[in-house]
DNA sequence: GGCACAGCATTTTAGACAGCATGTC
DNA sequence: CTAAAATGCTGTGCC
């Protein structure tokens, strides 16, 4: 099928041609055969680069043209920006919003197409954004995620929203290859399209006794080091021209790989060093030192531990080539679309806490494997896979290589799933009572699934007991509401069980204290706890018994609470080394954790310190003042003192303790010590960005920096 | 008694969404 | 319940 000849506007043809693309992948066109462009409801089953993100393009253009507005629902914020940029500069508005990059509502609901994750989605809809009735096509990426136990629910949940709220909207399910695709193929009233087709041969095996075995044939590999048959594989395929993705199941492992191949590849080209002096850059952390190490010769790791930028050049340099292997932990299968000629899935066993170490499942399998081969760049693209022994060799071809993807089942009657929905639903005017929560629920796949609405109904009543027990919900003969509490919670799009913590936290405590607040929030179910060593224990301990007074919450007697106990108060002690401006480094190095880890941890902890404050505001106004200012202080990582400081615009927690430890503690104290003694502190550049922002307070009274010196002031005086 | 070290026992283990209002070193 | 590597601990041999 010619795009030519294809029903789309004309200026997205000129986009495709020039690009290079004249002709749909057989898939693309059945998408279109099946009435893609003419508004039918599809699911798009079909393996990973096989041109799922175009054919959705194109409908979403039919229907800008019409006059009409899409939603691109993603599972990442990483994806978003991806889908950001590829839909972009092709004669369309896009907008995108997650949590960390937002247009104003009003704005970005002037967009034809809007991005999104779908948690995002959730919280517009609770906060009804206006355009969201606007939309006329949902698409919504990896839709078989509706499996995932943390995550699945709301994304279900929001498509059942959707499209209760939108009754004409024409919804296109783009999935991988999942075992069942007829089933949520019919929850979406949808025409489905499954192929395996791919634009790029992929060969997958595995390997055992120097060779890898394919169904139909065998390569022998060079035997280069003695030990390592991963190192082997990855040696082969750079020796041919291709790169290389070694997924192990470990941050540890995927650093050790790195380094076994830095050794091996040895490369110099000076763009390499480039990178790994731009990485030098960043914290200097040992992980960091050990990465800049490694991609100076041409292998890198790729792991959660790694912050953004840090992760952005390991991913450009490999795009560009000169990166030639990276080893990493499921990060990258999900996440980022990077191919490589050859993926070596080289663990297939994972831990899993109370499991033991598990097979990864077949669906986890085929996606990283889906990464191998590069279309117009590699001849072909390689999985392997690696075996002991011939039985284990058998065992791997049976339960990965020609075994099909799992089918996937809602998870949203899980105990606690619900609770946060329910609550939404009630808050959100979806249902105002049982009868209605449980028409809505039969939108779901879990009803769809199960025929039967009865173990939904169970967990239903099971969240609204909850929900009325913590006051959130009122249910007045059959009317079911929320108090004032039970709206803002919703709003705030947190779980309603650390909603309940936090406002017993502040209820129950006459003392106030940072550290109590801290803990509490580091107790809460949305916020994730680092792992607490047995050689932590006496020293979290210590730490326990310095704090009793400003502590909210006691080691339990019950040896069962006491592992999330001590990993909750391993989190606040981080969280605290930060407001008391420890530099990254020692905190990395204290903790065990990755600047990635500990960014992720920061801005987790400011979100739910953001929704402290609006409880604070409800329930505990007296030390509501005092929250608000410590949320200043964990955004920035720095004590009480600076508080002041950290208002000016280019003064963070380094800069600002650098101003006060010379004496210079307020904005006022800034002017008096005149330019050239901040030049002597801070520099010429910094200094004279200063003076500026002082200058216009005393034009502007109510401006942001006259606000700044009467926080400040009332701070000193109160914490002096 | 003190130290080095082999060899056995124990410990540890992936990822990442949400609010708000704009700019750190 | 399953693995594998790193780290911790114990006991031995030696001075």
């Amino acid at each position: 099928m010619l795009i030519s000849e294809l029903p789309i506007p004309a200026g997205l043809k000129q986009h495709y041609m020039q690009a290079g693309i004249a002709e749909l992948y057989p898939p693309q066109a059945e998408c279109v055969k099946r009435g893609m462009l003419a508004g039918k409801n599809l699911l798009v089953a079909i393996p990973t680069a096989s041109g799922k993100t175009l054919v959705a393009e194109m409908a979403m253009h039919s229907h800008i043209a019409a006059g009409g507005k899409c939603l691109y629902i993603v599972p990442l914020k990483a994806l978003a920006s991806e889908k950001y940029d590829e839909f972009g500069n092709k004669g369309v508005r896009v907008g995108i919003s997650t949590g960390d990059l937002d247009r104003r509502d009003d704005l970005l609901g002037k967009n034809d197409i809007i991005v999104a994750t779908s948690e995002k989605v959730d919280s517009l809809l609770r906060n009804s954004a206006r355009w969201i009735s606007d939309i006329t096509l949902i698409v919504i990426d990896e839709v078989h995620l509706v499996d995932s136990d943390s995550r699945g629910p709301t994304l279900e949940v929001v498509i059942a929203k959707m499209r209760c709220r939108n009754p004409g909207m024409q919804v296109i399910g783009l999935s991988a290859t999942i075992g069942n695709p007829k089933l949520l193929a019919g929850w979406l009233d949808a025409e489905l399209v499954t192929s395996n087709w791919r634009p790029v041969d992929l060969r997958k095996g595995v390997y055992c006794n120097n060779r890898i075995l394919f169904n139909d044939g065998e390569r022998a590999i060079k035997q280069v080091s003695k030990n390592f048959d991963d190192l082997n594989l990855c040696l082969d395929t750079i020796a041919e021209g291709g790169q290389c993705l070694v997924f192990v199941s470990s941050r540890r492992n995927a650093e050790a790989f790195a380094k076994r191949a830095a050794g091996a590849i040895k490369s110099d080209d000076p763009a390499l060093a480039a990178y790994a002096e731009q990485l030098s850059k960043g914290a200097e952390t040992e992980m960091v030192r050990t990465l800049a190490a490694c991609v100076a010769k041409g292998a890198a790791f790729h792991h959660a531990g790694l912050s953004r930028p840090e992760r952005s050049i390991v991913e450009e340099g490999f795009r560009k080539g000169l990166i030639k292997s990276i080893s990493s932990t499921p990060t990258l299968a999900a996440g980022l679309n990077l191919p490589a000629r050859r993926v070596i899935i080289r663990d297939y066993l994972r831990f899993s806490s109370g499991e033991g170490m598990q097979p990864i499942p077949a669906s986890e399998y085929h996606q990283m494997a889906g990464r191998a081969g590069r279309p117009r760049l590699d001849p072909y693209g390689e999985a392997v896979l690696i075996a002991k022994d011939e039985r284990e060799s058998k065992k791997l071809f049976d339960i990965y290589i020609d075994a099909d993807a799992e089918d996937i089942h809602s998870k949203i009657a899980e105990p606690t799933a619900l609770y946060t929905h329910v609550l939404s639903l009630i808050a959100s005017g979806f249902a105002g009572t049982r009868a209605e929560l449980a028409t809505f629920m039969d939108r779901t796949f879990y009803v769809h699934e199960h025929r039967q609405g009865r173990l939904m109904k169970k967990a239903v009543d099971a969240a609204l007991v909850f929900l009325v027990a913590s006051e959130l919900v009122v249910e007045v003969g059959e009317h079911l509401g929320t108090t004032d509490f039970g709206s803002l919670v919703s709003r705030l799009y947190i779980d309603p069980r650390s909603a309940a913590l936090i406002v017993s936290g502040l209820r129950n405590n006459e003392n106030y204290a940072d550290l109590g607040v801290l803990q509490t929030i580091c107790s809460t179910p949305d916020m994730p706890r680092l792992y607490a060593k047995n050689t932590d224990i006496p020293a979290l301990d210590r730490m326990a018994d310095a704090h009793v007074g400003e502590l909210w919450h006691e080691p339990p007697q019950d040896e069962e609470e006491a592992e999330p106990y001590y990993r909750a108060l391993k989190t606040t002690m981080l969280l605290a080394d930060w407001t008391d401006e420890l530099p990254d480094e020692k905190i990395c190095e204290r903790y065990a954790v990755g600047p990635g880890d500990l960014y992720g941890m920061v801005e987790n902890v400011n979100w739910l310190l953001h929704a402290t404050v609006e409880l604070a505001r409800m329930f505990a106004p007296s030390v509501h003042p005092k929250i608000k200012e410590y949320e200043i202080c964990m955004k920035n990582g720095i004590r009480r003192e600076l508080l002041p400081l950290v208002k000016l615009r280019g003064i963070g927690r380094v800069r600002a303790r650098r101003l006060f430890n010379n004496g210079i503690t307020s904005p006022l104290a800034l002017g008096k010590a005149g330019i050239e003694n901040v030049t002597k502190i801070l520099g010429r550049g910094i200094a004279e960005q200063l003076f500026p922002q002082l200058d216009t307070s005393k034009h502007v009274p109510s401006g942001k920096i006259d606000d700044t010196a009467v926080q400040g002031q009332s701070t000193l005086s109160k914490f002096g």
